[in-house]
DNA sequence: CGCCAGTTTGACCAAGATCAACGCAAGTGG
DNA sequence: CCACTTGCGTTGATCTTGGTCAAACTGGCG
Protein backbone atom coordinates (compact mmCIF):
# COMPACT_ATOMS: atom_id res chain seq x y z
CA UNK A 1 0.00 0.00 0.00
CA UNK A 2 1.19 3.86 -0.93
CA UNK A 3 2.94 5.27 2.33
CA UNK A 4 1.69 8.39 3.00
CA UNK A 5 3.43 11.22 4.74
CA UNK A 6 1.47 14.46 4.35
CA UNK A 7 2.61 17.13 6.81
CA UNK A 8 1.57 18.82 9.69
CA UNK A 9 -0.61 21.46 9.26
CA UNK A 10 -1.45 23.82 12.73
CA UNK A 11 -4.81 23.99 11.79
CA UNK A 12 -5.11 20.59 11.56
CA UNK A 13 -2.85 20.00 15.31
CA UNK A 14 -5.66 21.73 16.41
CA UNK A 15 -8.61 20.14 14.97
CA UNK A 16 -7.81 16.41 14.75
CA UNK A 17 -6.03 16.60 18.81
CA UNK A 18 -5.46 12.82 18.61
CA UNK A 19 -7.62 9.71 19.58
CA UNK A 20 -6.93 9.40 22.89
CA UNK A 21 -6.94 13.42 23.82
CA UNK A 22 -10.53 14.11 23.79
CA UNK A 23 -12.33 17.15 21.42
CA UNK A 24 -10.66 20.89 21.96
CA UNK A 25 -13.88 23.55 22.37
CA UNK A 26 -14.00 25.48 19.54
CA UNK A 27 -13.96 28.44 21.40
CA UNK A 28 -10.56 27.47 22.60
CA UNK A 29 -9.12 26.74 19.17
CA UNK A 30 -10.06 30.30 18.07
CA UNK A 31 -8.92 32.07 21.30
CA UNK A 32 -5.43 30.49 20.57
CA UNK A 33 -4.95 31.10 17.16
CA UNK A 34 -5.76 34.38 18.01
CA UNK A 35 -3.27 34.44 20.55
CA UNK A 36 -0.04 33.05 18.18
CA UNK A 37 -1.42 36.18 15.71
CA UNK A 38 -0.12 38.05 18.17
CA UNK A 39 3.21 37.29 18.43
CA UNK A 40 3.73 36.54 14.75
CA UNK A 41 5.00 38.22 12.21
CA UNK A 42 4.43 38.08 8.73
CA UNK A 43 7.53 37.82 6.22
CA UNK A 44 8.21 36.32 2.45
CA UNK A 45 10.79 35.95 0.68
CA UNK A 46 11.57 35.41 -3.32
CA UNK A 47 12.72 32.20 -4.84
CA UNK A 48 15.29 30.06 -3.55
CA UNK A 49 16.42 32.69 -0.72
CA UNK A 50 17.37 31.51 2.79
CA UNK A 51 14.64 31.44 5.24
CA UNK A 52 17.63 30.26 7.41
CA UNK A 53 20.39 29.04 7.36
CA UNK A 54 22.43 25.63 9.45
CA UNK A 55 23.78 27.23 12.61
CA UNK A 56 21.75 30.07 12.77
CA UNK A 57 20.53 30.60 16.10
CA UNK A 58 16.99 28.33 16.55
CA UNK A 59 15.00 31.48 18.46
CA UNK A 60 11.88 31.11 16.10
CA UNK A 61 9.54 29.18 13.91
CA UNK A 62 7.14 29.62 10.88
CA UNK A 63 3.93 28.55 9.30
CA UNK A 64 3.85 29.19 5.38
CA UNK A 65 1.19 31.11 4.46
CA UNK A 66 1.85 30.72 0.82
CA UNK A 67 4.48 29.20 -1.39
CA UNK A 68 7.15 26.09 -0.90
CA UNK A 69 9.51 25.78 1.49
CA UNK A 70 11.80 22.86 1.58
CA UNK A 71 14.27 22.22 4.48
CA UNK A 72 17.50 21.06 3.41
CA UNK A 73 21.52 20.14 4.59
CA UNK A 74 24.42 20.18 2.18
CA UNK A 75 27.07 17.66 2.72
CA UNK A 76 30.88 19.30 2.47
CA UNK A 77 31.47 17.53 -0.62
CA UNK A 78 28.25 18.95 -2.16
CA UNK A 79 25.50 16.51 -2.04
CA UNK A 80 22.74 18.13 -0.77
CA UNK A 81 19.64 16.24 1.23
CA UNK A 82 16.48 17.67 1.33
CA UNK A 83 14.28 16.25 4.52
CA UNK A 84 11.20 17.69 3.72
CA UNK A 85 9.12 20.18 1.62
CA UNK A 86 6.61 22.53 3.34
CA UNK A 87 3.33 23.97 1.37
CA UNK A 88 0.57 26.83 2.95
CA UNK A 89 -0.66 25.64 6.10
CA UNK A 90 2.58 23.77 7.19
CA UNK A 91 4.60 24.59 10.03
CA UNK A 92 8.32 24.36 10.20
CA UNK A 93 11.78 25.15 11.85
CA UNK A 94 10.11 24.38 15.80
CA UNK A 95 13.19 22.45 17.55
CA UNK A 96 14.67 22.73 20.80
CA UNK A 97 18.47 22.76 19.76
CA UNK A 98 19.98 26.25 20.09
CA UNK A 99 21.21 25.82 16.28
CA UNK A 100 19.21 25.10 13.37
CA UNK A 101 20.78 21.59 12.18
CA UNK A 102 19.40 22.42 8.58
CA UNK A 103 18.85 25.36 6.76
CA UNK A 104 15.44 26.40 5.28
CA UNK A 105 14.77 28.10 1.75
CA UNK A 106 12.30 29.07 -0.40
CA UNK A 107 11.33 27.37 -3.36
CA UNK A 108 9.64 29.51 -5.31
CA UNK A 109 8.02 32.92 -3.59
CA UNK A 110 6.94 32.42 -0.34
CA UNK A 111 5.16 34.11 2.40
CA UNK A 112 5.57 33.01 5.85
CA UNK A 113 4.30 33.63 9.48
CA UNK A 114 7.16 33.93 12.18
CA UNK A 115 6.68 33.40 15.65
CA UNK A 116 9.34 33.56 18.42
CA UNK A 117 10.02 30.49 20.19
CA UNK A 118 9.99 32.00 24.13
CA UNK A 119 6.71 33.64 23.95
CA UNK A 120 5.15 30.19 22.24
CA UNK A 121 6.56 28.27 25.16
CA UNK A 122 4.71 31.19 27.44
CA UNK A 123 1.42 30.91 25.50
CA UNK A 124 2.27 27.04 25.76
CA UNK A 125 2.75 26.61 29.37
CA UNK A 126 -0.50 28.02 30.06
CA UNK A 127 -2.41 26.48 27.54
CA UNK A 128 -3.32 22.19 27.26
CA UNK A 129 -5.08 22.55 24.54
CA UNK A 130 -2.11 24.34 22.37
CA UNK A 131 0.56 22.22 24.07
CA UNK A 132 -1.68 19.40 22.87
CA UNK A 133 -1.85 20.65 19.69
CA UNK A 134 1.90 21.41 19.21
CA UNK A 135 2.86 17.84 20.63
CA UNK A 136 0.10 16.48 17.55
CA UNK A 137 1.56 18.35 15.38
CA UNK A 138 5.63 17.00 16.00
CA UNK A 139 4.53 13.59 16.80
CA UNK A 140 2.75 13.17 12.96
CA UNK A 141 5.84 15.06 11.47
CA UNK A 142 7.39 12.41 13.73
CA UNK A 143 5.57 9.58 12.42
CA UNK A 144 6.22 11.13 8.68
CA UNK A 145 9.54 11.37 9.08
CA UNK A 146 9.84 7.36 9.61
CA UNK A 147 7.82 7.03 6.53
CA UNK A 148 10.06 8.67 4.76
CA UNK A 149 12.88 6.73 6.36
CA UNK A 150 11.20 3.52 4.84
CA UNK A 151 10.85 4.97 1.67
CA UNK A 152 15.31 6.22 1.55
CA UNK A 153 16.17 2.79 2.89
CA UNK A 154 14.16 0.17 1.10
CA UNK A 155 12.51 1.86 -1.95
CA UNK A 156 13.47 1.08 -5.69
CA UNK A 157 13.97 4.07 -7.24
CA UNK A 158 10.17 3.84 -9.45
CA UNK A 159 8.98 3.38 -6.26
CA UNK A 160 10.02 6.46 -4.33
CA UNK A 161 9.06 8.22 -7.14
CA UNK A 162 5.43 6.94 -7.67
CA UNK A 163 5.29 7.52 -4.09
CA UNK A 164 6.58 10.97 -4.22
CA UNK A 165 3.82 12.20 -6.60
CA UNK A 166 0.55 10.09 -4.36
CA UNK A 167 1.42 12.15 -1.61
CA UNK A 168 2.18 15.35 -3.53
CA UNK A 169 -1.49 14.86 -4.95
CA UNK A 170 -2.54 13.98 -1.15
CA UNK A 171 -0.87 17.24 0.27
CA UNK A 172 -2.29 19.60 -2.57
CA UNK A 173 -5.73 18.24 -1.89
CA UNK A 174 -5.58 17.30 -5.74
CA UNK A 175 -6.64 14.23 -7.58
CA UNK A 176 -5.89 14.17 -10.97
CA UNK A 177 -3.53 17.02 -11.62
CA UNK A 178 -0.87 18.15 -10.11
CA UNK A 179 1.69 21.45 -10.05
CA UNK A 180 4.95 20.81 -8.59
CA UNK A 181 6.72 23.87 -7.46
CA UNK A 182 9.77 22.08 -7.36
CA UNK A 183 12.38 21.21 -9.80
CA UNK A 184 13.90 17.98 -10.58
CA UNK A 185 16.77 18.58 -8.89
CA UNK A 186 14.95 19.20 -5.62
CA UNK A 187 12.90 16.16 -6.22
CA UNK A 188 15.70 14.30 -6.85
CA UNK A 189 17.32 15.25 -3.82
CA UNK A 190 13.87 14.83 -1.47
CA UNK A 191 14.57 10.94 -3.04
CA UNK A 192 17.97 10.15 -2.34
CA UNK A 193 18.13 9.98 -5.95
CA UNK A 194 19.93 11.86 -9.17
CA UNK A 195 17.97 14.32 -11.17
CA UNK A 196 18.83 11.74 -14.66
CA UNK A 197 17.27 8.50 -12.49
CA UNK A 198 13.95 11.15 -11.81
CA UNK A 199 13.64 12.64 -15.30
CA UNK A 200 13.82 8.72 -17.06
CA UNK A 201 11.48 7.53 -13.93
CA UNK A 202 8.84 10.29 -14.88
CA UNK A 203 9.08 9.41 -18.40
CA UNK A 204 8.95 5.98 -18.39
CA UNK A 205 5.67 6.73 -16.19
CA UNK A 206 4.12 8.63 -19.28
CA UNK A 207 5.39 6.01 -21.73
CA UNK A 208 3.78 3.58 -19.86
CA UNK A 209 0.48 6.04 -19.47
CA UNK A 210 0.57 6.18 -15.59
CA UNK A 211 0.84 9.85 -16.16
CA UNK A 212 0.17 12.64 -18.24
CA UNK A 213 3.23 15.62 -18.80
CA UNK A 214 2.15 18.62 -20.77
CA UNK A 215 5.00 20.51 -19.01
CA UNK A 216 7.83 19.19 -16.99
CA UNK A 217 6.05 20.49 -13.74
CA UNK A 218 2.27 19.85 -14.72
CA UNK A 219 1.72 16.22 -14.25
CA UNK A 220 -1.71 14.76 -14.87
CA UNK A 221 -2.88 10.99 -13.24
CA UNK A 222 -4.11 8.79 -15.87
CA UNK A 223 -3.88 5.50 -14.51
CA UNK A 224 -3.87 5.99 -10.69
CA UNK A 225 -3.90 1.95 -9.81
CA UNK A 226 -0.77 1.90 -12.00
CA UNK A 227 1.24 4.33 -10.05
CA UNK A 228 -0.32 2.65 -6.71
CA UNK A 229 1.21 -0.66 -8.10
CA UNK A 230 4.64 0.85 -8.32
CA UNK A 231 4.58 2.65 -5.56
CA UNK A 232 5.52 -0.58 -3.40
CA UNK A 233 6.03 -3.44 -5.54
CA UNK B 1 31.53 15.80 10.46
CA UNK B 2 29.83 13.03 11.68
CA UNK B 3 26.36 12.58 12.09
CA UNK B 4 25.11 11.96 15.63
CA UNK B 5 21.29 10.37 16.20
CA UNK B 6 21.52 9.73 20.15
CA UNK B 7 18.38 8.78 21.51
CA UNK B 8 15.64 10.28 23.72
CA UNK B 9 16.12 9.33 26.85
CA UNK B 10 13.13 10.76 29.18
CA UNK B 11 15.63 12.05 32.10
CA UNK B 12 17.33 14.11 29.46
CA UNK B 13 13.77 15.38 28.25
CA UNK B 14 13.84 16.86 31.89
CA UNK B 15 17.45 17.61 32.38
CA UNK B 16 17.73 19.83 29.52
CA UNK B 17 14.60 21.39 28.29
CA UNK B 18 16.07 22.79 25.26
CA UNK B 19 17.86 26.27 25.55
CA UNK B 20 15.21 28.84 24.84
CA UNK B 21 13.15 27.29 27.79
CA UNK B 22 14.79 28.32 30.86
CA UNK B 23 15.70 25.52 33.59
CA UNK B 24 13.51 23.38 35.22
CA UNK B 25 13.44 23.28 39.60
CA UNK B 26 15.34 19.76 40.11
CA UNK B 27 11.90 19.00 43.02
CA UNK B 28 9.85 19.50 39.61
CA UNK B 29 12.17 16.73 38.11
CA UNK B 30 11.49 14.11 40.93
CA UNK B 31 7.61 15.22 41.03
CA UNK B 32 6.86 14.19 38.28
CA UNK B 33 9.47 11.48 37.55
CA UNK B 34 7.43 9.85 41.17
CA UNK B 35 3.70 10.27 39.07
CA UNK B 36 5.04 9.02 36.15
CA UNK B 37 6.32 6.01 38.63
CA UNK B 38 2.82 5.52 39.73
CA UNK B 39 0.76 4.88 36.37
CA UNK B 40 3.96 2.76 34.88
CA UNK B 41 4.04 -0.80 34.83
CA UNK B 42 6.73 -3.31 34.15
CA UNK B 43 6.82 -5.50 31.71
CA UNK B 44 9.50 -8.39 30.42
CA UNK B 45 9.79 -9.83 26.96
CA UNK B 46 12.15 -12.38 25.62
CA UNK B 47 14.48 -12.68 22.28
CA UNK B 48 12.49 -11.34 19.12
CA UNK B 49 8.91 -11.30 21.24
CA UNK B 50 6.69 -8.37 20.22
CA UNK B 51 6.22 -5.51 22.43
CA UNK B 52 3.30 -3.97 19.96
CA UNK B 53 2.25 -5.52 16.54
CA UNK B 54 1.74 -2.89 13.48
CA UNK B 55 -1.65 -2.19 13.48
CA UNK B 56 -2.40 -2.42 17.47
CA UNK B 57 -3.77 -0.04 19.59
CA UNK B 58 -1.58 3.02 20.19
CA UNK B 59 -2.69 3.45 24.25
CA UNK B 60 0.62 3.63 25.69
CA UNK B 61 3.75 4.58 25.52
CA UNK B 62 7.32 2.63 26.88
CA UNK B 63 10.75 3.03 28.43
CA UNK B 64 13.39 0.91 28.17
CA UNK B 65 14.71 -0.52 31.63
CA UNK B 66 17.18 -2.80 30.17
CA UNK B 67 17.88 -4.70 26.87
CA UNK B 68 17.71 -3.68 23.15
CA UNK B 69 14.13 -2.66 21.54
CA UNK B 70 13.81 -2.61 17.37
CA UNK B 71 11.01 -0.38 16.03
CA UNK B 72 10.18 -1.90 12.28
CA UNK B 73 8.23 -2.60 9.22
CA UNK B 74 7.43 -5.60 7.30
CA UNK B 75 6.44 -4.21 3.65
CA UNK B 76 4.53 -6.89 1.72
CA UNK B 77 7.39 -8.37 0.04
CA UNK B 78 9.41 -9.51 3.03
CA UNK B 79 11.76 -6.23 2.47
CA UNK B 80 12.03 -5.22 6.46
CA UNK B 81 12.92 -1.47 8.05
CA UNK B 82 14.37 -0.64 10.98
CA UNK B 83 13.31 2.96 11.62
CA UNK B 84 14.98 3.16 15.17
CA UNK B 85 16.79 0.83 18.43
CA UNK B 86 16.39 1.77 21.47
CA UNK B 87 18.49 1.48 25.10
CA UNK B 88 17.82 1.70 28.98
CA UNK B 89 16.99 5.08 29.50
CA UNK B 90 14.97 5.61 26.02
CA UNK B 91 11.24 6.47 25.49
CA UNK B 92 9.02 4.83 22.99
CA UNK B 93 5.86 4.40 20.93
CA UNK B 94 4.91 7.59 21.66
CA UNK B 95 2.37 8.51 18.97
CA UNK B 96 -1.04 10.13 18.30
CA UNK B 97 -2.24 7.86 15.39
CA UNK B 98 -5.13 5.27 16.79
CA UNK B 99 -3.33 1.94 15.69
CA UNK B 100 0.95 1.38 15.29
CA UNK B 101 2.26 2.36 12.06
CA UNK B 102 5.72 0.13 13.58
CA UNK B 103 5.83 -3.05 15.11
CA UNK B 104 8.72 -2.89 18.72
CA UNK B 105 10.57 -5.90 19.03
CA UNK B 106 12.80 -6.86 21.96
CA UNK B 107 16.24 -7.61 20.27
CA UNK B 108 17.10 -10.10 23.13
CA UNK B 109 15.71 -10.11 26.50
CA UNK B 110 14.16 -6.85 27.75
CA UNK B 111 12.71 -5.11 30.54
CA UNK B 112 10.43 -2.01 30.10
CA UNK B 113 7.83 -0.02 31.76
CA UNK B 114 4.62 0.96 30.18
CA UNK B 115 2.51 3.66 30.91
CA UNK B 116 -1.42 4.63 29.64
CA UNK B 117 -1.31 7.30 27.32
CA UNK B 118 -4.84 8.20 28.92
CA UNK B 119 -3.43 8.97 31.71
CA UNK B 120 0.10 10.50 30.95
CA UNK B 121 -2.18 13.27 28.99
CA UNK B 122 -3.45 14.16 32.27
CA UNK B 123 -0.67 14.54 34.14
CA UNK B 124 1.08 16.74 30.93
CA UNK B 125 -1.88 19.04 31.46
CA UNK B 126 -1.60 19.31 34.96
CA UNK B 127 2.49 20.08 34.56
CA UNK B 128 3.73 22.03 32.04
CA UNK B 129 7.21 21.52 33.03
CA UNK B 130 6.31 17.54 32.49
CA UNK B 131 4.86 18.92 28.99
CA UNK B 132 7.99 20.43 27.90
CA UNK B 133 10.17 17.53 28.72
CA UNK B 134 8.00 15.52 26.60
CA UNK B 135 7.92 17.94 23.60
CA UNK B 136 11.93 17.86 23.94
CA UNK B 137 12.02 14.29 23.57
CA UNK B 138 9.82 14.08 20.74
CA UNK B 139 11.76 16.94 19.04
CA UNK B 140 14.95 15.34 19.48
CA UNK B 141 13.33 12.24 18.00
CA UNK B 142 12.27 14.05 15.10
CA UNK B 143 15.86 15.85 14.89
CA UNK B 144 17.11 12.28 14.60
CA UNK B 145 14.65 10.86 12.27
CA UNK B 146 16.51 14.05 10.07
CA UNK B 147 19.56 13.02 10.15
CA UNK B 148 19.08 9.62 9.52
CA UNK B 149 16.98 10.51 6.45
CA UNK B 150 20.33 12.43 5.39
CA UNK B 151 22.22 8.56 6.01
CA UNK B 152 19.77 6.69 4.46
CA UNK B 153 19.07 9.12 1.21
CA UNK B 154 22.65 10.32 0.23
CA UNK B 155 25.47 8.47 2.09
CA UNK B 156 26.99 5.19 0.65
CA UNK B 157 27.22 2.10 2.72
CA UNK B 158 30.76 2.53 4.04
CA UNK B 159 29.93 6.08 5.77
CA UNK B 160 26.77 4.25 6.69
CA UNK B 161 28.32 1.72 8.93
CA UNK B 162 31.16 4.08 10.12
CA UNK B 163 28.73 6.43 10.95
CA UNK B 164 26.82 3.66 12.74
CA UNK B 165 29.51 2.40 14.71
CA UNK B 166 30.52 5.92 16.15
CA UNK B 167 26.77 6.10 16.89
CA UNK B 168 26.40 3.18 18.78
CA UNK B 169 29.91 4.23 20.71
CA UNK B 170 28.12 7.42 21.89
CA UNK B 171 24.77 6.25 22.37
CA UNK B 172 26.22 3.16 25.09
CA UNK B 173 28.89 5.63 26.52
CA UNK B 174 31.89 4.11 25.11
CA UNK B 175 34.78 5.52 23.99
CA UNK B 176 36.65 2.58 22.81
CA UNK B 177 35.18 -0.72 23.02
CA UNK B 178 31.54 -2.08 21.85
CA UNK B 179 28.70 -4.84 22.26
CA UNK B 180 26.56 -4.55 19.50
CA UNK B 181 23.45 -6.50 20.99
CA UNK B 182 21.81 -6.98 17.31
CA UNK B 183 22.43 -8.88 14.54
CA UNK B 184 23.94 -8.15 11.12
CA UNK B 185 20.51 -8.68 9.81
CA UNK B 186 18.99 -5.70 12.14
CA UNK B 187 22.18 -3.57 11.06
CA UNK B 188 21.56 -3.99 7.57
CA UNK B 189 17.77 -3.33 7.77
CA UNK B 190 18.66 0.25 10.28
CA UNK B 191 21.28 1.18 7.74
CA UNK B 192 19.49 0.30 4.18
CA UNK B 193 21.49 -2.19 3.26
CA UNK B 194 22.07 -5.76 2.78
CA UNK B 195 23.70 -8.09 5.40
CA UNK B 196 26.83 -9.29 3.14
CA UNK B 197 27.31 -5.72 2.80
CA UNK B 198 27.46 -4.70 6.60
CA UNK B 199 29.64 -7.95 6.59
CA UNK B 200 32.17 -7.33 3.85
CA UNK B 201 32.54 -3.62 5.31
CA UNK B 202 32.92 -4.01 8.73
CA UNK B 203 35.39 -6.84 7.23
CA UNK B 204 36.98 -4.20 5.30
CA UNK B 205 37.38 -1.70 8.12
CA UNK B 206 39.33 -4.23 10.35
CA UNK B 207 41.64 -4.97 7.40
CA UNK B 208 42.25 -1.21 7.09
CA UNK B 209 43.22 -1.52 11.03
CA UNK B 210 39.92 1.12 11.92
CA UNK B 211 38.54 -1.57 14.02
CA UNK B 212 39.24 -4.89 16.14
CA UNK B 213 36.58 -7.97 15.84
CA UNK B 214 37.76 -10.11 18.01
CA UNK B 215 33.78 -11.46 17.73
CA UNK B 216 31.43 -11.02 16.04
CA UNK B 217 29.37 -8.37 17.99
CA UNK B 218 32.37 -7.80 19.97
CA UNK B 219 33.90 -4.18 17.93
CA UNK B 220 37.05 -1.76 19.17
CA UNK B 221 38.23 1.17 18.20
CA UNK B 222 41.71 0.99 17.05
CA UNK B 223 41.46 4.30 14.68
CA UNK B 224 38.73 6.39 15.14
CA UNK B 225 39.98 9.68 13.24
CA UNK B 226 40.28 6.89 10.39
CA UNK B 227 36.53 5.98 11.04
CA UNK B 228 35.17 9.58 11.71
CA UNK B 229 36.97 10.32 7.60
CA UNK B 230 35.29 7.23 6.40
CA UNK B 231 31.92 8.48 8.04
CA UNK B 232 31.35 11.38 5.19
CA UNK B 233 33.97 11.44 3.19
C1' DC C 1 17.88 35.53 -32.73
C1' DG C 2 20.91 33.47 -29.33
C1' DC C 3 21.54 32.55 -24.68
C1' DC C 4 20.51 30.29 -20.41
C1' DA C 5 18.61 27.39 -17.02
C1' DG C 6 16.31 23.44 -16.51
C1' DT C 7 15.03 18.99 -18.49
C1' DT C 8 15.52 14.86 -21.17
C1' DT C 9 17.89 11.02 -23.33
C1' DG C 10 21.71 7.89 -24.32
C1' DA C 11 26.11 5.21 -23.47
C1' DC C 12 28.81 3.49 -20.11
C1' DC C 13 30.31 2.42 -15.33
C1' DA C 14 30.41 1.07 -10.49
C1' DA C 15 28.37 0.32 -5.97
C1' DG C 16 25.91 -2.69 -3.91
C1' DA C 17 22.46 -6.63 -4.43
C1' DT C 18 21.90 -11.39 -5.36
C1' DC C 19 23.16 -16.09 -5.44
C1' DA C 20 25.93 -19.57 -3.66
C1' DA C 21 29.17 -21.78 -0.83
C1' DC C 22 31.64 -22.24 3.35
C1' DG C 23 32.90 -21.44 8.39
C1' DC C 24 31.94 -21.70 13.06
C1' DA C 25 30.03 -22.07 17.55
C1' DA C 26 26.10 -23.52 20.25
C1' DG C 27 22.83 -26.71 20.99
C1' DT C 28 20.70 -31.69 20.64
C1' DG C 29 20.11 -36.33 20.60
C1' DG C 30 22.00 -40.91 20.18
C1' DC D 1 31.37 -37.90 24.00
C1' DC D 2 30.69 -37.29 19.39
C1' DA D 3 27.81 -36.90 15.00
C1' DC D 4 24.37 -33.79 13.29
C1' DT D 5 21.68 -29.83 12.99
C1' DT D 6 20.78 -24.97 13.13
C1' DG D 7 21.49 -20.16 13.06
C1' DC D 8 24.64 -16.60 12.07
C1' DG D 9 28.44 -14.63 9.95
C1' DT D 10 31.85 -14.34 6.22
C1' DT D 11 33.61 -14.54 1.54
C1' DG D 12 33.50 -15.02 -3.50
C1' DA D 13 31.38 -14.65 -8.33
C1' DT D 14 28.12 -12.49 -11.00
C1' DC D 15 24.30 -9.37 -12.12
C1' DT D 16 21.34 -5.17 -11.81
C1' DT D 17 20.09 -0.74 -10.55
C1' DG D 18 21.00 3.55 -10.51
C1' DG D 19 24.98 6.86 -10.93
C1' DT D 20 28.16 9.37 -14.06
C1' DC D 21 29.39 11.68 -18.10
C1' DA D 22 28.03 13.76 -22.20
C1' DA D 23 25.07 15.66 -25.54
C1' DA D 24 20.70 17.31 -27.24
C1' DC D 25 16.28 19.57 -26.43
C1' DT D 26 12.92 23.20 -24.70
C1' DG D 27 10.86 27.43 -23.41
C1' DG D 28 11.53 31.99 -21.69
C1' DC D 29 13.76 36.30 -22.17
C1' DG D 30 17.08 40.03 -23.23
Amino acid sequence: MFVQFTGATYSDALDRPGSAAGTIAHSGQIDTLLAFERIGARRSFTRNEEIFAEGDAAGCWFKVISGTVRICKLLVDGRRHIAEFFFAGDCFGLENTAERLFSAEAVGDVIVMRYPRLATERLIDDNPALARGLRDMTLRDLANAQMRMLVLGRMSAPERVANFLLDMLERRDATRALDLPMSRNDIADYLGLTIETVCRIMSAFKRAGAIDMPAPHRIEIRDRAALTAFSDA
